[in-house]
DNA sequence: CTTGACAATATACAATTGTTCACCTAAACA
DNA sequence: TGTTTAGGTGAACAATTGTATATTGTCAAG
């Protein structure tokens, strides 16, 4: 299959980030303002190219109906009764403080495989997960190099939640008992470090821990 | 909240089926077909209902653009039986910490991967996941109750592998040293069974972990 | 030097699609 | 009995959105 030009790569990465970020597709228009073009036809062009490419499936003449493809090695394998099913997630970027937003792309570091099951995501889009430093939440059975796959939510007492704390997003036990204030509690005997929850911002609340092998 | 409608029950039911079949939102006119409606007015009436009672949100004057409101019940996503699920996570890496100025790169969150088998395409599966019975693994980190993705391949000197053994799948460490015969041996100092592999199936190399908080 | 890809401008057109107004029926209710 | 709510018809309108044609420029390969 032939490469994407950087221009394309830039136009599909739109396109799925659009779809992330709102829950549907971005209309032709859409894309043309994202990059400033004149002409809706500039659009069609690269459009037109992802599709030759195989990248991209559309519906003629439907509004903002796309289908991104991507490749799968079609092994067949015969699977166990209890198997459940997987999804790909791409591990890329950063998260360099407030939500994951804006931002388009830093490239893919790497691949991580998650079963739906075993994590209700109840918004499915808008989770995402982060990378676990340090060894704060060793009690809790999360470790260096884990991944958390984060929800934004409130958080209610118990549950684990990424916080940013000084420009760094960090995954802390959310303590609130009835009648005190909250704070954030690290899951390590010896880190008992306390953090009030006055001006920090809470990113959302840890739904499942990843870790690949 | 109010409760819904059996027909708008059927309506909204509609609309996620039809996101989650295709990849995109329905239109008003498809909504109107799939009922059998003479007039686009009656999906107008149930929309409206469906927003008003919290459960959808719309962007006005944009096409195919819904927002699914899912109170915080990971599992009552009724989902017809020929479906599988599609689960929408992006990804984000961690930062290393005391690069201030190393590339901003600022995080992305990747997109991930999406649906298994979705409409059409058939048998795309490649990697399943299995849940963890037992305290074979824990000097692994694998616990009871974790789930485990499995891709089928060859495994290699130190992987963790799925095996089957007695009709039961189970993880175990596969140690295949030079010269010498290959065997499994469990992760846990209290439990040091080794297994021979001689006409066992092994069913793929555990890839990673997963664990529902 | 020409050909072909890639990228983009400019304008126009047509289809899709959301939205509204007026009006209707049946059941629930108080 | 009047009123509200859910559900629906019908036709028309306007905005959104996809699509086409013609034209310009760059750059690398042959």
């Amino acid at each position: 299959m032939k490469s994407l030009t950087a221009r394309q790569q830039e136009i599909l990465e739109f396109i799925e980030h659009h779809e992330w970020r709102n829950g549907f597709w971005p209309s032709i228009r859409e894309i043309q303002e994202r990059f400033d073009f004149r002409s809706t036809n500039a659009v069609m062009g690269h459009l037109r190219a992802l599709e030759r490419k195989g990248v991209l499936e559309r519906i003629p003449g439907q509004a903002r109906s796309f289908r991104i493809i991507r490749p799968d090695d079609p092994d067949v394998v015969s699977l166990p009764e209890d198997a459940t099913e997987v999804v790909d997630i791409p591990v890329v970027g950063a998260i360099a403080a407030g939500y994951p937003d804006r931002v388009e792309s830093a490239g893919e570091i790497g691949r991580l495989q998650v079963d739906i099951a075993s994590a209700g995501f109840s918004s499915r889009r808008r989770s995402f997960a982060l990378q676990v430093r340090g060894e704060s939440m060793v009690d809790a059975e999360i470790y260096d190099g884990d991944m958390v796959v984060i929800e934004p939510r409130e958080p209610t007492d118990g549950d684990v939640v990424a916080a940013l704390i000084d420009q760094e997003t960090t995954l802390k036990r959310y303590i609130h008992k009835q009648g005190e204030p909250p704070y954030l509690k690290a899951e390590n005997k010896f880190y008992p470090e306390l953090h009030p929850v006055n001006e920090l911002t809470i990113q959302g609340v840890a739904k499942a821990v990843v870790r690949s092998l």
